[in-house]
DNA sequence: TCAACGGTAATTGTATACAAGCTGGCGGTT
DNA sequence: AACCGCCAGCTTGTATACAATTACCGTTGA
């Protein structure tokens, strides 16, 4: 797939060889393309052909910042709206958290992650935000998989979500909305790690 | 098209009937269908067809929660970068706006409307972002517009315009985000306004 | 030697033909 | 009489063939 590197940046695909390798005709691989350009992953250019597109720094920064905006609104909406059972629901992901971290379970903690992100959306009892939350999300999600292998970035993600969880029980829409833009948004050191990362995935493709 | 009412909610779109209409084949035609269910405007149901889908009343709350959620971060980004050639080309629009609201001109004033909103999503400076609320701002476009009908909102949507352009002016960054969050969000009188215009386009469309 | 032009090959866009799956109605059974 | 299963017709999904556009490359001229 494009994120585990195996394509190139600018790099254009063919589609008679890509249905070859598939298996199929041409025309539910076009149907694909269609669908990785709407999702941003793809750039389809009249007459020339899919070009593979990873964001630009610039760009994962914009998306980054874009991401942080629509949690900190997540929690804010979450905090008058969450329920009973979501709080429920985002303690056990928070004690999963906590376990994984206990055991520098990374994959378990990147999975619990998720989960408390999704769960913090369909917090907001915005089923159109939920949409749109889950699918920046999902496209960010190479970059922020990359971030979590950071030392000690578990510990201090786990101590935000701690903190996200705390202020979503105290109705304190504020205090939910900052903790998740600062949660989210590349600032600080994060910025050299996402940085590292991304010329590190670079390496990757191009090879 | 979908939008002036000329299908009906859960209608089934034919794609040999349709491909007869517009002369073309229905290859074409199935990849237009895709284009629409990625906008939200046709939901694609596997071996089932294709099918409009009008939002519902609470979904189109909902999406313009999101709306003023955005534009507000809009605002907030540009009242730090906005440059002096934005605040000129957006105090044309103001100008122009004026002229509009004067000649009670509404489909001037539309125009005009739509050319300051994209001017403030690319005042942020966010790339990301101004593509995000075009897409939205896109999608919301005929309930926009319904709303303006109503008698006096005219007025009142100009001297919200004049209040964002003066606090961007001033880089009040916190004044911008809340003047447009309560400009486009749908509170107050203006619920009952949207509610009346969507139960008319759904007169409409069930014609 | 470089640039501009034209032709060929290759690739994408479209149309059509074929396969697979769903819908609805008919007949049989309980 | 009501319900379940089967078959026919139709609609969507896929494969292939054809058309149109583009890019590359060789040739030609200055």
């Amino acid at each position: 797939m494009i994120v585990t590197g195996e394509l190139v940046n600018g790099e254009r695909l063919d589609e008679m060889s890509l249905s070859e390798h598939f298996g199929c005709s041409r025309t539910p691989l076009r149907e694909a393309f269609q669908n990785l350009a709407a999702s941003g992953l793809l750039e389809l250019v009249p007459h020339r052909g899919a070009f593979v597109r990873l964001p630009s720094l610039s760009e994962m920064i914009e998306m980054f910042e874009v991401m942080a905006e629509l949690e900190a609104f997540c929690g804010r909406l979450a905090a008058r709206r969450v329920t009973p059972q979501d709080l429920a629901d985002l303690l056990e992901t928070v004690i999963a958290c906590e376990d994984a971290v206990a055991n520098n379970d990374h994959d378990l903690y990147y999975i619990e992650n998720e989960r408390f992100h999704h769960l913090l959306y369909k917090a907001s009892g915005n089923g159109f935000l939920t949409d749109q939350a889950k699918k920046l999300h999902r496209r960010l999600k190479p970059f922020r998989r990359l971030q979590l292998r950071v030392r000690g970035r578990l510990q201090q993600s786990l101590a935000e979500h701690r903190a996200i969880l705390a202020a979503l029980e105290n109705g304190d829409a504020q205090e939910a909305a900052d903790a998740l833009r600062s949660h989210v948004a590349v600032q600080g050191g994060k910025f050299n790690d996402l940085m590292a990362s991304y010329k590190n995935s670079h390496l990757h493709a191009g090879s």
